[in-house]
DNA sequence: TGACTTTAGTTCGCACACGAACTATCCTCC
DNA sequence: GGAGGATAGTTCGTGTGCGAACTAAAGTCA
């Protein structure tokens, strides 16, 4: 009995993905950025944009992830001291969470592997390629909505 | 001060794997596969090509997880009734594991379960620009080695 | 044979990730 | 104003996933 491998285009985007996250968690750790791991990539990338404190529901809404998952990560880079957590003078339900000096100074070692990885990731592959393989990409990421 | 996202594709691919697996969830359930979720398709893949037990250690090498990944895997569908596990007569240190009957059963789920998602995956996409999309991923999962 | 090393699995602690249940506050509407 | 419902977070249980430490059994070699 002869098996293939199942679904080849997921296999191999789920290699990628693997392999990316590889990639950030050496270079994190190369910038001796402890405590962060390629999943918090949404929380500084949202909270870069913030100008104050957000309701950790914003987070919630914009990370894709569900509460408890944000309350998880919240907790954690709070334990690491990138973020600090305030009650909501408007609101007592909410918390208001935003980047503590620590959590602000990451941005541009942030930015850096960032670009790392983008280059690596594309190499030496020529621009209309580039162009090509994010259309494709998009029209699969369309039909999987 | 304006942010874009960092690393396009790398979210982009992200978010097609996670849409996968969504969608692998959804398939599962509704053949009523009970405690089986997408990770445990490289354990199934790998099982139902042996003929007869084969040791964990071989599983591990196979699937790119780690030891203690594996382990937890394997007693999950274990006490889900998928797979059994036995004392390597051979060698004492070892552990071999087969699939039930319960387990063997779910090839035709499993592979209908590929299918529905390479197809939908794929959709209408004309099958030059799904060569195309293979090959251009190819290039940035060789760059990423 | 007996010390040393390698190997196979397990266990533990941690973090992400989900869903479900829970608490506390707020809002609505009678 | 008070009952009922909506909303914001937390907590709990389960599972994947990792690394490090551990146990037990082989293998090595002097």
């Amino acid at each position: 009995m002869f098996k293939r491998t199942p679904s080849p285009i997921i296999a191999q985007i789920a290699k990628i993905r693997e392999s990316a996250n590889l990639l950030l968690e050496k270079e994190l750790l190369a910038r001796d950025l402890k405590g962060i791991v390629p999943a918090h990539g949404l929380v500084f990338c949202f909270l870069f944009r913030q100008d104050e404190p957000i309701p950790i529901k914003a987070l919630v809404q914009e990370s894709g992830r569900v509460k408890s998952t944000v309350t998880g990560m919240v907790n954690t880079l709070e334990k690491h001291g990138y973020l600090y957590k305030i009650e909501c003078p408007d609101d007592a339900r909410s918390t208001l969470i935003g980047l503590t000096e620590k959590g602000k100074a990451i941005q541009q070692d942030f930015e850096d592997v960032s670009e790392t990885l983008e280059n690596k990731v594309f190499g030496s592959m020529p621009p209309e390629d580039r162009q090509r393989l994010l259309e494709l990409l998009a029209v699969i990421e369309k039909n999987l909505d």
